[in-house]
DNA sequence: GCTTTTTTCCATCATTTGATGGAGACCTTG
DNA sequence: CAAGGTCTCCATCAAATGATGGAAAAAAGC
């Protein structure tokens, strides 16, 4: 309990902490410019003025989202990490999907802010950043797509955001996308683990040499964490 | 040459295209909220009262925009499914890859628009939509993954958005994964398009040489194009 | 209980932004 | 050229928006 930022993310029920959940989600859903700092504080139940008193101008509440979401993310990325440390490469790629599918539909303005950060553009210059990089490297790392000590190459950094904003996308894009494929939210659920699972396993567990033997050994024994 | 929209995309040099075509752009950067109409006017060295004469206001022209990419989508789309007609799974993918990433390299404002309008909301009602849903069933059918005629599945709509959105992103990301990789720009294409194949192709192509191993593993389940 | 500090809100300001009216330029047609 | 229409721009407005000062209220310290 050191900076301000700390110690509202452990006082949930503070004036200040609320307001930062709020604009957590509404700088998520509207972006930067679409959203008011007004839009911020009636959602929060708080006058506009008591706002700037707790966070400064629009850009340092802005940035201190950006800060909360980091933490999060790099919280829940070690969860994941050691939660299949030890599996084989197939079963730590489902498992994965299926915990950062759930967290992310948990809190989905987590997805919404990293990827509107990576597609829009702000009119002042980028305040803060994504720790998106190291990220990057310490998924690739704990899914053994490089070494654990080395650098890692820019094919597996590819790799690793095509993963990931592959999930990004089915979270943030929920919406648009169940009203395309027609289907409820749960069944869009289980669909989005499917997917993702059809499509990624058979790239990165295919061609190691191990490949053959996983695949006729794995007959029937599917993923046990997940829901589809 | 009907409608003004129309109009416009064929008199490229009038300043009424011009406006267009940077509103395009600046939309696709900014989203709506984050475009104002006099930085469209400015960037198209035209007064902001000859855009509000051409385009009506703000939400018109955003609805042109939305239209005119739309069009050039279903263009670029139809090309591409001529392309590829006749050719097997596995090279229908990887030549739909090469053709859609260097087209939207050469107009990112085109997956900009489509993903801000899936990420992003607007504080007003949306106006009129994008033809993703028709756009994603006639893929699924050029890729065969779906019968010619017949409905489309909810699991090949949702593996047509994912392979469609794994390319927007790499396109509209370009700028932040390119730093993230540590590459310049000639050799993010190739990796962009290399690593879109890495992932996509053995999880659709049961026909190259992991054809007898995916059939191993699909024995006793369900059809090919769908995850359990 | 009184002082000091922290927190909240009302009123208000300055700028940005969407939008328009009207004068003039330009262009077409006869 | 004259008349009518089309296009462009200057000046300006009204609302939305970011931001602040200062009074009141609440909390903390003693």
């Amino acid at each position: 309990m050191r900076t301000p930022l700390e110690k509202a993310r452990h006082s949930p029920d503070s004036t200040k902490a609320r307001t930062l959940r709020v604009a957590r989600e509404i700088f998520g859903q509207y972006g930067f410019h679409g959203t008011t700092t007004r839009m911020i504080a009636s959602e929060a139940g708080v006058d506009i003025s008591t706002l700037y008193y707790h966070w400064g101008d629009k850009t340092d509440l802005y940035e201190a989202v950006v800060l909360d979401i980091n933490e999060d993310l790099r919280q829940q990325l070690w969860r994941v990490e050691e939660l299949v440390r030890g599996r084989t490469l197939a079963e730590r790629l489902e498992m994965a999907i299926d915990q950062m599918t759930d967290y992310l539909l948990d809190h989905p303005e987590v997805s919404n802010l990293v990827l509107l950060r990576y597609f829009a553009k702000t009119r002042s210059e980028p305040i803060c950043d994504l720790r998106v990089p190291s990220f990057v490297s310490n998924i690739a790392r704990a899914m053994k797509l490089a070494e654990r000590k080395g650098p890692v190459s820019a094919e597996a950094r590819m790799q690793v955001l095509a993963i990931m904003n592959a999930i990004y996308n089915f979270i943030s894009g929920q919406e648009f996308f169940q009203s395309i494929v027609g289907v409820d939210r749960e069944r869009y659920v289980a669909l989005v683990k499917s997917t993702l699972k059809f499509i990624f396993v058979p790239a990165f567990a295919s061609d190691p040499p191990a490949a053959e033997l996983r695949r006729c050994a794995d007959r029937g024994t599917k993923s046990s964490t997940s829901s589809a």
